[in-house]
DNA sequence: ACAATAGTGTCTGTGAGACAGTATCCC
DNA sequence: GGGATACTGTCTCACAGACACTATTGT
């Protein structure tokens, strides 16, 4: 006897939350709804993402590479999953399930390109758990949840050098985690700290402004994966 | 112009990776696949688990609560998400995603239950990053990332206390860690630890054996949301 | 008294924070 | 020299580990 497969199945969706430093503030992407009608939230901004393609997509988190590369043209970014959520409710459309991916990616490469059909694109600073506009579908909770996940890991991981451009200096590094964290560090801890983990290594060159020259470094080969430091920053909230 | 939703859509299901101690080893809850024709991987073990109920299961999460409780009679145990895999490769059946959930219960009130037409069921001792046999689909990574959440958990959170019946001695809740963890750790240290992060509470009774009775703790309200403490014990490996 | 387990006091080590001090550029 | 920013030395503090010590039970 063949065991039925269920002819009822959700809605599948892949989502992202990509993030990036603009102008000193932590940004999000995100993309407007298609205004067409029966389009559920016609017009409001939402987490760039969309369908799993079961022809063309190997897997999901293929399916979020794809999507990235559409709305940015960054090929590898730091890339990780964040979780899925899934109900009858969350989608008029009917039951439906998304796979939430969250991004990092360097600054100035990535204009969003509202051109041809492409939706219209752009990047939000967030403020505390979200953005100031409200979000399609449930996707201000998968802000929140994305924005949770950063800020938790900036206190104990590496996780922001994929927030700076190479190369880069200490300084920069510093500002970026500063910026994620929402409060000032120690300069000479912090120091210790990046330089100890071995996640960057020095480029031997030199950055002038109109002060000493700051050392720049690159990515070394362990920052592929994060770093994870034996102690928080602290105090922890 | 109506957009069209997509026709093609993925097996839907929820696994629970469920962990509990027994005989001082962590174990995980595994079920028998049925051994019909058709069936993929017929008499293998495998992660608890099973298609999204449209009908019946409001969401992810109530699908994972309703095949805990199925499986062990559980009602309100530690549960996680861990995230979701889907491609279309995992199941012969065709391109299926699943949400995979992560669950801690303390021993001894579950009996696995292989009555009537449920499927059989046993704990399996976990070494390293996984069971002995082979398991079903790709449940042998989907238990290896559980394995690693927990076992990166237990190094800076209050996770272990789901794994221990109220009330409990300190050196069970230590024991419990160790398990884990998979070293012993500093008695001094671990009962400083997990005293200032009032996550128990006395009862105010004590557990007499051959020797000096020991203090009775419980969960203390705070137990509900994990603890994270200011460092991991040392060292991470 | 002794075995056994519960629980503590004290010292050391490590890494973060504070903060002032030195270094090196441009003007 | 002065302003600006880069970088470092030194002290303190918090908390984990080591380990020995005391405390309280049953036999």
């Amino acid at each position: 006897m063949t065991p039925p497969l269920p002819a009822k199945r959700p809605l599948t969706t892949v989502d992202i939350a990509i993030f990036s430093i603009r102008d000193g503030r932590l940004c999000v992407l995100l993309v407007k709804r298609p205004s067409g009608k029966d389009e559920p939230y016609p017009g409001r901004w939402a987490l760039p993402g969309g369908f799993v393609d079961l022809e063309n997509d190997k897997s999901l988190e293929d399916c979020a590479v794809r999507k990235l590369r559409e709305k940015t043209g960054v090929a590898s970014p730091y890339l990780e999953q964040l979780g899925s959520w899934g109900d009858a409710k969350r989608d008029p459309r009917g039951w439906s399930a998304t796979h939430v991916y969250l991004a990092l990616i360097a600054g100035p490469e990535v204009k969003p390109e509202a051109g041809g059909n492409a939706p219209e694109a752009d990047w939000f600073p967030v403020a505390d758990s979200g953005v100031a506009g409200r979000l399609a579908f449930d996707h201000k909770d998968l802000l929140a949840a994305a924005l949770a996940r950063i800020r938790a890991k900036v206190e104990y991981t590496s996780l922001p050098v994929h927030l700076v451009d190479e190369p880069f200096t200490l300084t920069e590094l510093q500002r970026a985690y500063e910026i994620v964290m929402g409060r000032p560090v120690n300069k000479a801890a912090f120091r210790k700290r990046i330089l100890d983990a071995g996640i960057v290594e020095s480029t031997g060159e030199f950055r002038g402004g109109q002060a000493r020259p700051a050392e720049l470094f690159r990515h070394a080969r362990a920052a592929e994966r994060l770093a994870y430091f034996p102690r928080t920053f602290s105090p922890r909230p």
